[in-house]
DNA sequence: CTGAAAGCGCTAACAT
DNA sequence: ATGTTAGCGCTTTCAG
C-alpha cells in the first residue's frame, strides 16, 4: 500500500520521453527552443510518472529558493497573525512562498529561527517583532534582505522597516474622544517601548492642542488583576485611551465588575483593532494599524532590496479609527 | 555597508585550515576519525569565516531535510494556532524544524501548500484541517508520512490521525449541566461535520442516560445576527451547550442584549476553550481539547512512521472540562 | 588519520 | 531544435 518509492527525477522523465536530461528541464519550464511536439511528449511522460521537480536541487543550482521567511514574536496575538497573512498574500501574488516561525516573545528563539531560515537559504526575511537584538538583525541582513515590521528600540543600518504611524493613530483616538466632549482623558499603557512612547506622544500632542496640558498617563501592571487598573477607574477621567486592545478589554471588564457604565460614565478606546474588539461587550472602539497592509509593504520592501536598492527605507502606514459603542 | 558577499563554503574553510574538503565535513559534524588538533583548527577556521553549512546541499545529498510541514486551515482560529505550537514544541525537542502554512479554509489552498511542502522535501506533514480531500491526502501520503489532526469526513488508508474525544467531551459538558440541576438542555451547532456530529452524539447519550430522551438540537446559521440564535433563546431551555466557543459567545451576546441573565436564567457552555472564553463576560465554561497535546501527538505519530511503522494509527485524546461563571 | 572522486537532481552555457 | 557538459555545496565511499 504505502509505496513510498523513490521519486522520479528529471532523468526518468528523459528516459521515458526518449530525450536528454536538459531538454526535459527546458521543456518543463516552458523555455523557448523546444518544439511543440517534443514538449508535449515530455510533459506527457512527466505526468505519467507523477514527476514533480525537486526544489532543493533547483535552489542549489540557482542560488535562490523563492522563499521568504516570516518570524513572528507571538502568533497567538491576532495583530501579528494578521501581518503574517498580509506577507503571505503579497508573496503568493509575487510567486514566492512563505515560511512562518513563531518566536514566543523570546529573543533567543527569534534569533534561532532567523538562523534556521538563513540555512534554508530564504531569499528574504520579515521580522514581525521589535524584540530582535540589533546585532542579530544586522548580521542577518548581511546575508539576505530583512524588513522589520514594528518599532524596535533601535534599528541597525542595512535593515528596512515598516510601521504604523502610532503618533497619528493616538491623535485620532484622542481627538475622537475630545470631539465627543471629553476633557479628562487618560492614557493607559503597560509598556514603555517605542510604539507605546509614540502613542503617548500623539496623545499628549492632541491634549495640548486642546489646551489640556499633557493629559494624564497611567502606567499599569501587565496583569489584569493589578490594582493599577483600578487606579485608572478611580481617577476622575471620563475617557481612557488604552495602548492596546487587551488592556482596553481589561479596563472594560473591571468597569463592568464595578458597575461603571461604558461609555456613559467612562468611554474606552483601544489600539490594534483585533477580533476581540468586535466581540466584547460593549464593542470596543479601536485604532486599526492595518496589519495586512503592513505585511504586504514589508514584502514589497524585500523585493525592492532584491531588485538592487541599497539605501535603507522606513515606510510608515497611516492607521484608521474604528468607532464602536465603547466610545459612542 | 551591505556586503552581501558570497557565503563561505566548506571549500573556503578547507583552504583556510589547510586540509581537504571532506575532512572539514567530517570535523564539523563531530564525526569520529579526526584528530583533536585538526578538528580544533578546522572549527577555528570555520568560525573565522563565519561559515554556516548550506542545508540545501546537505538535504540534497542526504535525501532528508529535518523539516516537517504544518498546514493549518485557519491560523486566526486560536485552537488551530495552539495545535501548531504543540507540533513546533515537539519538533524542536526532536531536533526538527517546522514550516507553517495557512490554508484559510480553502481546500485548494490547503492542497497547494501540501504540494509546496512536498517540493521542499519535508520529512513529514501535519494537516490541521478536516477540509483536505481524501485523494489529496492519500497521494501526499504516498511520498511522506502524514498525520491529520481533527475529524475529516473520511480518512484514507496510509494516513495517521489524532483527534480529541468529542463524544466524551460533549458528555462531560452535558453531565456538568445536568449536575447543576438543569433538565431542559439544548445543543446548538452551526456545523454538521464529523466533529459536530460526535459532540451531538455525546450530548444525546448523556441526555438519554438522564432519562431526558434525545434532548433538543438547534442547527443555527453561521451568522451571529441570524434569527436562529434567537430561536435558541426563545426556547424553554435553561442551559445550552454550544458546539464551539465562538457560537457560545454569540449566544452570550444575544442573551445580554435581551436582558437574559447568564447563568441564572440561561447557562452556557462552549467547546475548544479558546482565549476568548477566558475574556468574555461572563467567563465562558468550555471543553478544552488540549490542542498543544494534539499537536505533540501528531508529531510523535510522524516519527513513528519515519521509524518504520506501516499500519495506520488513530490516536484519541481525552478532553478536559473548564468550568467558569457562564455555567456556575 | 587524511585526501580524491563520485554523485544527490537540477540548470545553464556551450556545442552540435 | 536538441544534446553535452560542467558545476551548485555537500556527504560518502574508497584508497592512500
Amino acid at each position: 500500500m504505502t509505496t513510498r518509492s523513490r521519486r522520479p527525477t528529471i532523468r526518468d522523465v528523459a528516459e521515458r520521453a526518449g530525450v536528454s536530461k536538459s531538454l526535459v528541464s527546458l521543456a518543463l519550464r516552458d523555455d523557448a527552443g523546444v518544439s511543440d511536439t517534443t514538449r508535449a511528449r515530455i510533459k506527457q511522460a512527466a505526468a505519467d510518472l507523477g514527476y514533480r521537480s525537486n526544489s532543493l536541487a533547483r535552489a542549489l543550482v540557482q542560488g535562490r529558493t523563492g522563499q521568504v521567511g516570516v518570524v513572528v514574536t507571538d502568533l497567538t496575538n491576532p495583530y501579528h497573525a494578521e501581518v503574517a497573512l498580509g506577507v503571505e498574500d503579497a508573496a503568493t501574488t509575487a510567486g514566492l512562498t512563505t515560511l512562518l516561525a513563531n518566536g514566543r516573545r523570546d529573543p533567543g528563539r527569534l534569533a534561532a529561527h532567523l538562523h534556521t531560515f538563513l540555512e534554508l537559504n530564504v531569499d528574504g526575511l520579515v521580522v514581525v517583532s521589535s524584540r530582535v537584538e540589533p546585532e542579530v538583525l544586522s548580521s542577518v541582513a548581511r546575508e539576505v534582505p530583512v524588513t522589520v515590521v514594528g518599532r524596535p528600540e533601535s534599528l541597525p543600518a542595512g535593515v528596512d522597516n515598516v510601521a504604523g504611524d502610532d503618533r497619528h493613530g493616538a491623535r485620532l483616538a484622542t481627538e475622537h474622544l475630545l470631539g465627543a466632549g471629553h476633557r479628562r482623558i487618560a492614557f493607559a499603557t503597560a509598556s514603555t517601548r517605542p510604539a507605546a512612547r509614540a502613542r503617548r506622544a500623539g496623545y499628549a500632542e492632541a491634549m495640548r492642542a486642546a489646551g489640556l496640558g499633557d493629559g494624564t498617563v497611567h502606567v499599569v501592571g501587565d496583569d489584569a488583576r493589578d490594582d493599577s487598573i483600578d487606579a485608572v477607574l478611580d481617577s476622575d477621567a471620563t475617557a481612557v485611551f488604552a495602548n492596546h486592545d487587551l488592556l482596553a478589554v481589561d479596563l472594560l471588564d473591571r468597569a463592568v465588575d464595578r458597575g461603571i457604565a461604558v461609555p456613559e460614565r467612562l468611554a474606552v478606546i483601544g489600539y490594534d483593532d483585533t477580533d476581540l474588539a468586535a466581540r466584547v461587550r460593549p464593542r470596543l472602539s479601536s485604532v486599526d494599524q492595518r496589519g495586512a497592509a503592513l505585511g504586504g509593504t514589508a514584502l514589497d520592501l524585500l523585493r525592492e532590496r532584491a531588485g538592487g536598492r541599497s539605501e535603507d527605507r522606513h515606510a510608515v502606514l497611516t492607521p484608521v479609527l474604528r468607532v464602536r459603542s465603547s466610545s459612542a
